[in-house]
DNA sequence: CCCCTCCAAAATATCGATATTATTTGACAC
DNA sequence: GTGTCAAATAATATCGATATTTTGGAGGGG
């Protein structure tokens, strides 16, 4: 049982196919939290060499994905209610940032970018789950990627994605139950289209926190 | 010649070490910014294989120091002064908030660990600057690392770290204006020691402004 | 019964060589 | 002169094999 990807064509490198296949396994819960990652039985899976499999895990390594221990190999990183809990001040601290500062710039072209990425998410909500996933990250990366700050970006990518992966696993499946989510997303959109900031960030917060805490609570230690 | 460290005995991993060394380099400038990154030049430059070269070049690309470009190598990140700005106002956004934490958590080791670590810095002060070097930016993250947020504390030694490498480019050797850092120093020692998170905070602040603002004056484009 | 030492098995880290891919060079036509 | 294409060159990415290190366990002492 194979489970890379032998989707579409364009596979760059083995190395930037490994990173991604694993980075998909270890965010899906394929590979469980603390899970010994050998190379030999990767190097299997992914069908490839062992080069590119160490280096894809050193690059989840840095996305705080995979812990490395010196000369004893690599493993999937351990979860915790603290860290779940750092993830999401991190993120109420940061996104916030980023969104005020991208509707400080508020070009056009970027309200048009939010309108679409808005839409698409909504139209990829009636279809697949795992589309909409996609769709979802998608919009609120376009929240803040006008805000001329890649470095911000990039750990609000990299937050955005520890956070799928705790809510991937505590949900057995697709519980992620459905709240008012959708209207929750219209109201900030609507905020960030109507430059109002402070309605915006708190939208988003409060967005965060109350899927954050019902997290929190189903976690032990 | 040979830039490698031949010093004293423990070199864990040829990575590690390849990691160390590329790091020290890109810091300080001995590898420019933009520089091509050439495995085999580097590989002769650690004596070492390629592999090891590979991932750590890998993981600096994740420090933010080295831009991959796939299938075309690796180069020392470029510098700029938009970068350089993102990275104060990061700098100044989570450190006072991961000083913050710490004070909260205020346990009487940390604050000897703080005196402890202040006063090594200014012993240090005295002798060699590289020593100097090392003790500021232990002070520095002690300050922040009683805060119980691991994520938070590692990017703000990683925004430390980028920091330090414009302010080795920009001065071509110690300039460093000694102003009144001791005196700074000691009064945000003073503060978070009385547990004046306020104060402190805002002199950490104004601490990294002044440098910064001093810097980016400095610069082009 | 527990602990320490030493050996075998397994896994990691590293090397050297090869296949692939980008870049340069130079000839040729326009 | 200038732009284009193709071969030659150079560098990257990857593989397969080896050396080193850790792990697990068996066999004695204490």
């Amino acid at each position: 049982m194979n489970v890379t990807r032998d989707i579409a064509g364009k596979e760059t490198s083995a190395t930037h196919g490994a990173y991604l296949t694993l980075r998909e396994m270890i965010l899906t819960g394929a590979l469980p939290p603390g899970e010994k990652l050998k190379i030999e039985q990767l190097r299997g899976l992914l069908n490839t060499g062992a080069s590119p499999v160490r280096e894809a895990l050193s690059l989840l390594t840095s996305d705080m994905l995979v812990e490395r221990i010196d000369q004893r190999g690599f493993r999937a990183a351990p979860v915790g209610k603290a860290n779940f809990e750092e993830i999401l001040t991190l993120r109420c601290t940061l996104e916030p940032m980023a969104l005020r500062a991208s509707i400080a710039n508020g070009a056009a072209d970027w309200e048009e970018r939010l309108v679409l990425r808005h839409h698409h998410m909504k139209k990829a909500s009636q279809r697949d789950a795992t589309d909409f996933e996609v769709a979802h990250k998608a919009f609120h990366m376009a929240l803040l990627d006008n805000a001329g700050l890649p470095m911000l970006e990039r750990y609000c990518a990299q937050l955005y994605d520890l956070n799928i992966r705790y809510r991937n696993l505590a949900a057995g499946g697709a519980s992620y139950r459905k709240r008012s989510i959708a209207t929750e997303h219209q109201e900030i959109l609507d905020a960030a289209l109507d430059h109002d900031a402070d309605a915006a960030t708190d939208l988003l917060i409060s967005h965060y926190r109350r899927t954050g805490e019902y997290l929190s609570r189903q976690m032990e230690a």
